[in-house]
DNA sequence: GTCTATAGGTGGATAGAC
DNA sequence: GTCTATCCACCTATAGAC
């Protein structure tokens, strides 16, 4: 990227905006508490975006596409299974490294998130179909026994989900670590694979 | 119970308060809301609450005894892996009829929902350990292999909130009606329990 | 116990000067 | 583009009269 010199306001605010929602999660996010970190006033951040709204939908988006890139780092793995399991343990870092973006992402509702078109929804995107693309690798490669895979692939992501967002939540803290939580993780979600298996 | 008569203002309170709670989750929940609907001025709630949230409080704790309720139900199954398998179902019946217990109960965490002692975490209370103890019942009676209850049961537990989860947060609309989703819901969790099987 | 009045805080958004 | 000033809405909580 070419250097932009001294970074223009509406990429500043959008910096704060993504820490502000780091910090506090969607619902404290606040016009307010932007403007005042990026050193501006409130009104002039109506320069560069409509209204809270969009700013919040701005950030969300970054997130969606930091979720996109940790999935598609598994499709370097060699056979379809593995592809699998390397997909699961990127969910498990994403959802640990990002807790804030995948709480918005995964555990948030349209009325919760103040977002009237949030940020799109993985049920029904690129997203759910590449775990659906996983999965039916597995059942035409034989690792998998002979099944629908838009069937078997919402069992695996409400496993995995499960598990993050228990996780998250704090249920979980019982597991210790991130790390030992990222083993148990692993084997969970192992456990659930090997029920597919021929 | 014996007819107490025209209901206190208390008790009215606190029914108010669980409908608002009940609309809105416990984020748009409002002391002044409540008191409005109520018929009193804001100022007379803290004559029976300390604060907004004792009365927020007061409300959760009643949800989770509502989930208690669903959960012990479970044990009238005459086998243990039934009695585990009428706990899935259970869970996934409260979850359905009381998506904002549900979710303040299991998907919120301290600092968002602005509870300094939320009600009891399942993680680590009497709840959690009810699951243990139908998974040792199925390992004791041979319905499952040998395995550590307390290693077991936070996979199933998660299983059955992540479907319970993504169906509260809409990802898993395409599935259909409540029902669908319940039948789905017993299908891929009898899937992973088939997985402890001996 | 309940009220009115009030203090003091958050926030989103707009008008108009510069 | 950015500011100040402003308006409006909402909220929690308290003081003091009745």
């Amino acid at each position: 990227m070419l250097d932009a010199g001294p970074t223009d306001t509406r990429t500043r605010l959008l910096e704060h905006a993504r820490a502000v929602y780091l910090e506090g999660g969607a619902w404290h996010f606040s016009l307010r508490e932007v403007a005042r970190r990026a050193g501006v006033s409130a009104p002039a951040v109506y320069r560069h975006f409509d209204n809270k709204e969009a700013l919040l939908a701005a950030v969300c988006e970054q997130g969606f596409h930091t979720f996109s890139r940790y999935l598609f780092l598994a499709l370097a793995a060699p056979t379809p299974l593995e592809r699998l399991r390397a997909a699961g343990a990127s969910y498990c870092r994403f959802a640990l490294e990002n807790p804030h973006d995948y709480r918005v992402i995964f555990m948030s509702t349209v009325a919760e998130i103040g977002l009237a078109r949030a940020a799109p929804t993985p049920g029904d995107g690129a997203t759910f179909q590449f775990l659906v693309d996983r999965v039916r690798d597995c059942v035409d490669s034989g690792a998998f026994r002979p099944g629908d895979p838009r069937e078997i692939a919402p069992s695996i992501w409400a496993h995995v989900h499960g598990l993050a967002a228990l996780r998250l939540s704090g249920h979980l803290d019982a597991l210790g670590s991130d790390a030992a939580f990222e083993r148990f993780f692993a084997t969970s979600t192992d456990h659930l694979l090997r029920g597919f298996a021929p």
